[in-house]
RNA sequence: GCCCGGGUGGUGAAACUGGUAGACACAGGGGACUUAAAAUCCCCAGGCGCAAGCCGUGGCGGUUCGAGUCCGCCCCCGGGCACCA
């Protein structure tokens, strides 16, 4: 072997190995048992950041070591291909978006090849390739069909000057961010998918699933938000003709309490008023512009108008004034609120800026009255009061005899509302899946029939910025009706990528088959074992695979599999600094490997500027992003130090779960290490193999084993890896190199090391005479007789705070140790004149003398 | 604003079910080797204190023989909020 580490023709000689035997090539067997290990597929932005090293490593280090542990390993690679990067990379060079994505592709695959991950490449796919989108399409149609996807209209954020729909990332406050323009509120028609039809079974099923964080299933559960409430109609006359103002509320129990009505812009009470007032009607015109991002609308002011209209209020017959309210979701119930201003925060503060009436009818732990400031106690479940019939009941018995009430006069009824909205997929842009339907004057909406699928997407298109391309193009939207033959137009618009990846890791089981979305080998590889991404895809792209997963399984495709993930293991963002400059009015971020920072003693940012002296402006720390441009391109490091220190470092830097604030600095250390494993192997091939013991080390190696291994079972790597480092630590200070202890200790920490650090561990173990390949290789198992020990020390607390320790045979008891203590000298001193009131013991551990 | 997390030395972190706070490293200081440097090796190291000892896990309070760990309130940071992926 070399005398030193070089991790280069190390790693290749490794590569070359696998690729050779296939070793990763993963195959259905009937026998073994199957593990699918899935990392969430990259969007091809260019290169890979350090966030994706995080994350594939983590998959990688997971996959080694169950194969060591004898399953039958499937973990494939893919690509995310379609999406927004691509345009905006178009517009800024005038490159095909395809162009730019197979060009990243070709790269990022490079890279990934050059980290050793254990990747079966043959079964790569690329959302972008007909082979794939071809069944997003298919699906649509089925659903289409059942009335599982849909056509209604949506609202979207319009830049007024570039005439066209924006992103919610394409938003910066409030403006467009190539023009500027002030973003407005459009309507536009858009497919849906009804997700709301299976909100019902995505909660409950959250019960089933033990291998997922508590934390992801609380914010989905949040995030479906399922409430039981009252549908109450106020009714109305309007031109003559009855109506009614149909609200939800969870809060029935209050209706007595009711001041005023407020509904959304958007509500059809709104839009009739603002035709007979200019100032409801200037109000509302108001209300539509800005933007319809949730989180901005969430912390504007609160404002209203009076719609000059008024409500009959269901029980007592009162009139109640409606008023148009910006804070009012058209999307969640049916675009209306009841006002109850004495037991409702928000209400309260619409009421007091407006001098609406407040009044209580809820007996609250302060009293019966509600007098300003605003108190959290109001809002909270008492008595009725002053609700007539009513009055002290409960909040159930209010809600069950109003609700009662309410149903004889037909103006309401108890009803489940959900917070979950249909999954509005409409995309007008270019780079994505095309919408298989085609418009015919005569038919409406025809889907595509299944033998003219995929709808190709033309690859040689440039966006311009300024809308769809195939919005542009004849020859791509003209056709004929599928089913009268007459001259019909193409659906122009896209799918939403969260479709692509709603369904990818089924599509790994076979991504050879034209002639089905999926066949038998997704139903014996799915569900996924080990799913591993990103803590920001908790809510959406989770969710959306598990109803896709249901969507399938009720086409028939995977007809046991409701559940896609069993496990989920949420990785923490990596997080790095982001700097911007802001010359133009518009914002250039710049990497942060090209600012040079200036920090005071506490560490705080006193000027940054780039490498070439323009001054930049601070963002704060966040997620890499390709927007931000503070990915950490880990090229350099694998350049520098190869990939084994890469992958080890970023094991060792944290547990997979923290959020990761990115610092190359201690990169060196785990460079050193993985040095001296190499020094130390040689030492030991070179020196004379004795039968030698040294029966202290040994018991140091097999508990730093018997913890590194269930470290390994609760993924928490990175004491798995400072377990490799302290086995190192111990073989070092053997006095004789050679002996079996060293062969036994270095046996282990090979194995260890294996699922971390792949190459070195793989060349290690043939150099040294172990076996051809280090990854058929057992799991080392802790020798239960290498652990003994005649005796233990004890910690010593007198009153809960350590004062010295104690050796005691490991025979003693509880009686022995209690006759022990009092009578150390340091016991003695620090309990004084006192008493002993009672001694705790810890069998193994500690004792505590209370006194 | 709403929902979900996190906060431990100069830094990344460890401490599994309440039981020795800071394992393992990084950066740092000192030393050895070297003509010198790199590399390597050895030693020191939470803060205050000569020491005994006291203080210390974002802050305040509580439960307990004992709290980083459990409970309550507050502060700060991160993620998500439906068209970034």
């Amino acid at each position: 072997m070399e005398d030193t580490y070089d991790p280069r023709s190390v790693e290749r000689k490794a590569q070359a190995f696998w690729e050779s035997r296939r070793s990763f090539h993963a195959e259905e067997a009937a026998g073994k048992k199957k593990f699918y290990c899935l990392s969430m597929f990259p969007y091809p932005s260019g290169k890979l950041h350090m966030g994706h090293v995080r994350n594939y490593t983590i998959g990688d280090v997971l996959t080694r070591y169950l194969r060591m542990r004898g399953f039958n390993v499937l973990q494939p690679m893919g690509w995310d291909a379609f999406g927004l990067p691509a345009e905006n990379a178009a517009m800024a060079n005038k490159v095909p978006p395809a162009r730019w994505t197979y060009d990243n592709i070709a790269y990022m695959r490079k890279q990934l090849k050059s980290l050793g991950f254990a990747l079966d490449w043959e079964r790569e796919i690329a959302t972008c390739s007909p082979d794939y989108y071809k069944w997003n399409q298919w699906l649509f149609t089925r659903m289409f069909r059942k009335g599982l996807a849909y056509k209604k209209t949506g609202i979207v954020n319009w830049d007024p000057v570039d005439q066209t729909v924006l992103a919610n990332e394409q938003v910066i406050e409030g403006r467009g961010w190539r023009t500027g323009a002030l973003v407005e509120k459009r309507e536009i028609p858009m497919y849906f998918f009804r997700i709301s039809a299976y909100a019902e079974e995505l909660l409950k099923a959250l019960d089933e699933l033990p291998g997922w964080p508590e934390q992801v299933k609380t914010m989905q559960k949040n995030w479906i938000g399922k409430s039981e409430g009252v549908r109450i109609g106020f009714p109305y006359e309007l031109d003559g003709k009855k109506q009614v103002l149909w609200v939800f509320t969870t809060r029935a129990d209050t209706l007595m309490g009711a001041t005023f009505m407020a509904v959304a812009a958007e509500h059809p009470i709104a839009e009739s008023a603002a035709k007979r007032d200019s100032r409801v009607k200037a109000f509302i015109d108001e209300c539509k512009k800005g933007t319809v991002i949730e989180a901005e609308l969430a912390q504007i002011e609160k404002k209203g108008m009076p719609t000059g209209l008024s409500v009959t209020h269901p029980i007592s017959g009162e009139r109640i004034p409606v008023w148009v309210g910006n804070y009012v979701l058209m999307t969640y119930g049916e675009g209306a609120v009841m006002g109850v201003p004495a037991h409702d925060e928000r209400d309260y503060a619409f009421a007091a800026k407006y001098g609406l009436p407040i009044k209580p009818v809820i007996r609250h732990p302060l009293g019966d009255k509600v007098d300003p400031p605003w108190r959290p106690e109001y809002a909270e479940y008492g008595t009725c009061i002053n609700s007539g019939k009513y009055d002290g009941l409960d909040f159930q018995e209010a809600v069950e005899a109003i609700s009662k009430d309410l149903k004889e006069k037909h103006l309401g009824e108890k009803q489940i509302q959900w917070r979950l909205r249909d999954w509005g997929v409409s995309r007008q842009r270019y780079w994505g899946t095309p919408i298989p339907i085609v418009h015919c004057p005569a038919c409406g909406d025809v889907p595509v029939p299944d033998d003219e699928l995929p709808v190709k997407l033309p690859e040689d298109l440039v966006p311009d910025g300024t809308g769809n391309p195939l919005a542009k193009m004849p020859s791509f939207y003209e056709t004929k009706c599928p089913e009268c033959g007459r001259a019909a137009k193409r659906e122009t618009d896209t799918m939403d990528t969260f479709v692509d990846s709603s369904w990818y890791f089924s599509r790994y089981a076979c991504p050879d088959q034209q002639a089905a979305m999926v066949d038998e080998r997704a139903s014996y590889w799915m569900p996924v074992d080990q799913y591993i991404g990103g803590i920001e895809h908790a809510i959406l792209h989770l969710l959306y695979s598990r109803f896709f997963q249901r969507v399938m399984r009720d086409e028939g495709l995977m007809p046991k599999v409701a559940e896609p993930f069993t496990n989920l293991l949420t990785q923490g963002m990596v997080l790095a600094e982001s700097y911007y400059t802001d010359a133009s009015g518009r914002r250039e971020w710049v990497n942060p490997a090209d600012v040079v920072v200036e920090r005071d003693a506490k560490g705080k940012i006193l000027s940054a500027r780039t490498k070439n002296g323009k001054e930049v402006v601070y963002d704060g720390i966040g997620t890499m992003s390709k927007s931000k441009n503070n990915g950490v391109d880990p090229q350099a490091l694998i350049d520098k130090y190869g990939a084994d220190t890469a992958r080890f470092y970023t094991m060792f830097a944290s547990p997979p779960t923290n959020t990761l604030e990115w610092s190359d600095e201690s990169v060196e250390g785990s460079y050193r290490f993985l040095r001296r494993v190499w020094a130390f192997a040689l030492q030991f091939s070179k020196g004379h193999k004795t039968a030698g013991q040294d029966t202290a080390a040994r018991r140091e190696i097999h508990a730093t084993l018997k913890q590194a291994s269930y470290d390994m079972q609760r993924q928490q790597f990175n004491t798995v890896a400072s377990a490799c480092m302290k086995i190192l630590n111990s073989l070092e200070k053997l006095e004789d190199p050679g002996s079996a202890t060293a062969a036994e200790g270095l046996s282990i920490l090979l194995r260890l090391l294996a699922p971390i650090a792949p190459h070195l561990a793989h060349d290690l173990w043939i150099e040294l005479g172990f076996g051809e390949d280090v990854m058929k290789a057992p799991w080392p198992e802790p020798d239960a007789a290498a652990l003994e020990q005649d005796e233990i020390e004890y910690v010593v607390q007198v009153n809960g705070v350590k004062r010295g320790s104690v050796r005691a045979p490991k025979a003693a008891d509880r009686s022995a140790l209690e006759l022990i203590v009092p009578s150390l000298d340091f016991v003695k001193k620090h309990i004084g004149d006192k008493i002993i009131k009672r001694i705790v013991i810890v069998p193994g551990k500690l004792i505590n003398v209370v006194a």
